[in-house]
DNA sequence: TTTTATTTTTAGGTAAATCTAAAAATTATT
DNA sequence: AATAATTTTTAGATTTACCTAAAAATAAAA
């Protein structure tokens, strides 16, 4: 049984992996707001628990009972998000801290019947994918929406940021989960993007372009 | 803020308040399966944060903020208990564990909107009053079963041990919540008590009919 | 290949929540 | 009222998760 603590460490770990293979110590202590000194701290815990491989100076890996447990957090995050969207009706942008909290809840009995009370969704108000419960899930294939060019199209189907004031900005443009666009110019001058909606034509920034993922459904 | 350890003590010791003015060290010790030195410890520190008043040797009361926390935690705790039952299909025997865990999620947004989806329930599955935002909330007028005397009838409508041994014994009988019953013998040997549900009749243990609250509705 | 910069670890310490063993205060019993 | 029993508190440690400051290892630049 892992602390609260160790549950958000090996998260972290997680994401990061996701990113590079060997994960360093100041990525996680930037990431967890704390200090490389407590880090390598935990790490040696961590190591000793069998949770992750880590040589010294050289970073860390999840082992498989590492990353197994990661998963299972990961999975409570995302069901989590979903409940208090789908049944609360908080917003997109407001979930996150919450989940936070509660994806440390230790029960399977509780996760299980979540899961079926949400009939069992795929992915989470992010568009993040929520592993089911043996810890499988659909590596999805996003585009990033900056690296299409003009006259491609597409679905928004994920974000990867999720503060909310990013949230926020795109639900005030209309860019939501679900929505198809389809880009109808790059500004030279900055590279912001010009959108095209169902119903009307938005401006964005590069910086917002990085963070929307679009499932790509042709292109021109 | 508590910490979830804090809350832990202030709920115990509101609950003991209930059948003792002064709550003792010792009491508490026992309710929160730890060692009376540990409770000395706490005790000066609640005492220090204002959320209890206490004199060395002479056991605690609540402050008002204390009392309020508690009353908050209660809430929190009986509210879970509720979506467990009603909405994820847990047995009222089942619930107290991760409620326990629940209840120290730190979002007023979430209990509140968690108490509206809930449709804002007076009682939890055990006949508990759920407090409502304000602290406020009907003090239940309960009888206990034992008390009753031959022919006397009323409700099912809480229970004071929330064991699951006991609560499941109680389902096996068909003595839940809501249930008409009336005393129809009281065994001059061993002082079990005999009940008259609708359909069928069901002998009980004076150890049992100790937990069974009733609210009265005539005596004979 | 030195030198410099960056990253990571170690050393030593703090605060929260616990413990055991022993001392002190209170309560009950003779 | 004196003694015994019980309750409560103190003293001194331990564990977890942090910290700062300094040392060591690795990576980058000159
Ligand atoms: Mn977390
Ligand atoms: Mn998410
Ligand atoms: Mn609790
Ligand atoms: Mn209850």
């Amino acid at each position: 049984m892992q602390s609260y603590t160790e549950e958000n460490y090996l998260k972290t770990i997680y994401h990061l992996a996701e990113k590079t293979i060997n994960v360093q110590t100041n990525a996680i202590a930037e990431q967890m707001q704390t200090k490389p000194a407590s880090v390598t701290d935990m790490i040696k815990k961590l190591a000793d628990k069998g949770l992750i491989d880590y040589i010294k100076y050289q970073g860390v890996t999840l082992t498989e009972t590492g990353k197994n447990t990661a998963i299972d957090i990961v999975r409570k995050h995302r069901l989590w998000e979903v409940f208090l969207v789908d049944k609360l009706n908080f917003k997109w942008d407001e979930v996150h801290d919450v989940a936070e909290e509660l994806e440390h809840i230790k029960s399977i009995e509780l996760i299980e019947r979540l899961d079926e009370f949400l009939g069992f969704p795929k992915a989470d108000p992010h568009g993040d994918p929520i592993p089911d419960k043996n810890g499988r899930f659909a590596k999805t294939q996003f585009i990033k929406l900056i690296e299409l060019k003009v006259g491609d199209s597409g679905t928004i189907t994920g974000v990867s940021q999720h503060s909310s004031p990013f949230l926020k900005h795109l639900e005030k443009l209309g860019l939501t989960l679900g929505k198809q666009i389809q880009v109808s110019d790059v500004t030279d001058f900055d590279g912001s993007v010009e959108i095209r909606l169902s119903d009307k034509q938005v401006n964005i920034s590069r910086e917002v372009a990085k963070h929307i993922l679009i499932s790509s459904n042709g292109k021109n």
